[in-house]
RNA sequence: GCUGCCGUGGCUCAGGGGUAGAGCACUCCCUUGGUAAGGGAGAGGUCGAGAGUUCGAAUCUCUCCGGCAGCACCA
């Protein structure tokens, strides 16, 4: 006879014999906790305890949390109950998957009408008529001929393709019910619908998505839904987005005047004043930053013969989204076809070449400021994010493959130094390796690859790993923040590249006279200039540090009397190299306060009658109440001191 | 590029088959007022573009352009 050992949270131990029904187990257990158990571990995998126990096994009760059911099982139900609401409204409707994801799930639809934002509010009405019902949920097994049978009787084709994807290694096939609803699902489960609170969730939005991810298959319609564990909860996180959108860098660029996009330049950006001095503000302190790290800056055309990228490789991977631009005969001798860069890379080769490197030239890292152009999709086009026109802090490193993992540990310190010196602390990292196709040899690729991670290990273990999602040409690690919304977006980059050197034929004499290939390593710390600064506008809400923000000090007057020494503070100010205005308008100074800080100027001097005659200042900085009068020379030399970059800070 | 939604003055938005409205912003006037909106007056749009339906369209239909969300893509 088989036996069954449960395991309860507070550690308590219990015995059945191996015929114990799931109502066997529930029994056994408080009323209390009863309730709350949902989900085992039987023998080390995760399982649903509906399922029938007849076999020698290890159960520990888990994933039971004081406040009520675990939050990814209300949404992994409330994504079946949709589903099975649509198709109650719908039956013609057919069901594809529907996975749980941050803050709630999606399912996707094969239907011929779209949904629209009424049928939303049915589906919700009739999710919670489910809810409410509070029917059991309970697992069966099939076989895979029975579930197969099945799908095609009900013209399910799609859990048709599923089943048979599910690999035939033994394991069962379980259909979950509720209701008369049915579908493939490998658990685990509530218990019943009743356990999904009925008031915390919420279908958002509608949307395509291509079946299985690809955009070769039919179009499904996908609703997505958001669930927490209780109403509160779900408010919160509404007022949260709410609150994230006056975060948003587009309408924080306009509210700001840093820059604008139009339609006759679609996808690139007008830098306005406010926002330009933001940008080169950045540009010169990265420059020193890779200059302190040995870095020598180049700058190479923006407009190359297409010959150069074919013999790169990018003319016949990414001619589609390239801007070419073809030269009419009646304007040059003869007809000639370029691309606009977009990648600096093989122009960087190009350097490299002149001239014979040896190896004591390397490492050589070679940067610039390239402003690319990449003919993006329309439909990625997103602000600053994604844009069509932009500059990257791009750089080269051209180095032997015993060098990788110096230059990989050097870059990665820098990288963290310089997204903490712009309030970055925490970022995610993901590491991709080898692809089944690819250029290199095993060896190569195992030193690149034992390098990349090694240095990523002394400063995180905490990073994800991207099997075969490595470039052709090499492995690589990519560096990302969230934006508002907590969208992800690649900033920096590190990619090892044995490939283009060896197309554009670069090389450096050995230290035995041999000519050998260098490796090239192709990296960015902060992306694209456009990009960080949408990630970085978003993540501060406009408030930059004083050494960045564009408008850094306004001088205000609360009486006309006080006009000549504002002008006078703001020429000192000035003059000590910090971006003064001086506000002498005929407005109450609680006028003037409420529009400077509402532009995010950090700092405001008030002068009054009193600062006149005393020859001081009344400062108040953005999001604080209280204001400081100290003496003018005081002030110039405080905000000064706050205005240098973190860099020059430190020395 | 695909699916859906949207497109009214600089911004936020109301209206809706008979030739447009509010608040904020802007300009001018009054107010010299101590830390997140003092008061008054004025100027500003032909309603994304084109075509169609109609006696008449910003309002209905179609096409295109653009924006937003998601998908796909991202050297």
């Amino acid at each position: 006879m088989s036996r069954i050992s449960l395991t309860f949270p507070d550690g308590g131990k219990r015995e059945f014999d191996g015929e114990a029904t799931p109502a066997d187990v529930a029994a056994s257990i408080s009323p209390s906790l009863a309730k709350k158990a949902i989900s085992a571990t039987v023998n080390g995998a995760h399982h649903d305890l509906r399922w029938p126990i007849g076999c020698d096994a290890e159960i520990s009760i888990h994933t039971m949390k004081d406040d009520g059911p675990a939050l990814e099982l209300i949404r992994h139900d409330l994504a079946h109950i949709m589903a099975r609401a649509v198709q109650e409204i719908w039956p013609d409707t057919k069901v594809t998957i529907g996975p749980v994801i941050k803050d709630g799930w999606y399912y996707d639809f094969d239907r011929a009408d779209p949904f629209t934002p009424e049928d939303l509010g049915r589906v919700e009405a009739r999710m919670k008529e489910i809810i409410n019902a509070r029917d059991e949920i309970r697992t069966e097994v099939w076989s895979r001929a029975d579930a197969i049978a099945h799908y095609e009787g009900t013209g399910e084709n799609y859990k048709v393709e599923l089943v048979h994807a599910i690999p035939d290694d033994g394991q069962p096939i379980r259909m979950y019910w509720h209701g008369h609803w049915q579908d493939l699902c490998r658990g685990p489960h509530l218990l019943h619908t009743g356990q999904v609170p009925a008031d915390a969730f919420k279908l958002t939005r509608v949307s395509g998505a291509y079946w299985r991810g690809d955009s070769a298959n039919a179009q499904l319609q996908r609703i997505y839904g958001i669930a927490f564990r209780n109403r509160d909860d779900l408010k919160r996180h509404l007022t949260m987005l709410e609150e994230a959108e006056k975060r948003d860098h587009r309408r924080l660029g306009r509210e700001m005047e840093l820059f604008h996009m139009q339609e006759e330049a679609r996808g690139q950006v007008f830098w306005h004043p406010n926002g330009w001095t933001l940008y080169t503000t950045l540009q010169d302190y990265i420059r020193r930053r890779q200059r302190e790290h040995g870095y020598r800056e180049v700058n190479t055309p923006q407009v190359v013969d297409r010959k150069l990228w074919e013999e790169s490789g990018h003319w016949s991977k990414y001619r589609e989204h390239m801007f070419v631009v073809e030269v009419d005969e009646e304007h040059a001798r003869e007809k000639a076809v370029n691309a606009l860069k977009p990648m600096n890379c093989p122009c960087h080769v190009q350097v490299y070449n002149q001239g014979i490197k040896s190896y004591r030239d390397l490492p050589l890292r070679m940067a610039e400021f390239g402003a690319c152009n990449r003919y993006e999709p329309s439909g990625s086009l997103h602000g600053l994010m994604r844009v069509r026109g932009f500059r990257q802090d791009d750089a080269h490193i051209f180095c032997t493959e015993d060098q990788i993992e110096d230059e990989c540990a050097r870059f990665i310190g820098m990288l963290s130094s310089i997204y903490a010196d712009l309030g970055f602390d925490k970022f995610d990292i993901k590491f991709s390796t080898r692809p089944e196709v690819r250029a290199g040899a095993d060896e190569v690729w195992d030193k690149a690859e034992r390098a990349l991670e090694g240095a990523v290990r002394k400063i995180t273990t905490d990073y994800e790993v991207d099997p075969g999602e490595g470039a052709f040409y090499g492995p690589k690690l990519d560096f990302k923040l969230t934006d508002a919304i907590g969208r992800e977006w690649q900033l920096g980059t590190f990619q090892a590249d044995f490939v283009l050197p060896e197309r554009l034929e670069a090389h450096y004499i050995a230290e035995d006279g041999e000519k050998r290939r260098p490796v090239m390593l192709h990296r960015t710390v902060i992306g694209s200039f456009e990009r960080f600064l949408g990630i970085l506008i978003e993540s501060c809400a406009g408030r930059f540090p004083l050494w960045l923000a564009p408008r850094q000090v306004v001088v205000a007057s609360i009486v006309s009397d006080a006009d000549e020494y504002v002008r006078e503070v703001t020429a000192a100010l000035v003059r000590a190299g910090l971006r003064a205005e001086a506000d002498t308008r005929n407005e109450k100074i609680n006028y003037k306060i409420r529009e400077h800080f509402g532009s995010k100027v950090p700092a405001i001097l008030a002068i009054g009658r009193r600062e006149v005659e005393e020859r001081t200042v009344t400062a108040r900085r953005i999001g604080e109440k209280q204001t400081n009068t100290t003496s003018l020379d005081e002030a110039v030399s405080s905000l000064a001191a706050e205005a240098v970059p973190p860099d020059l800070r430190r020395d």
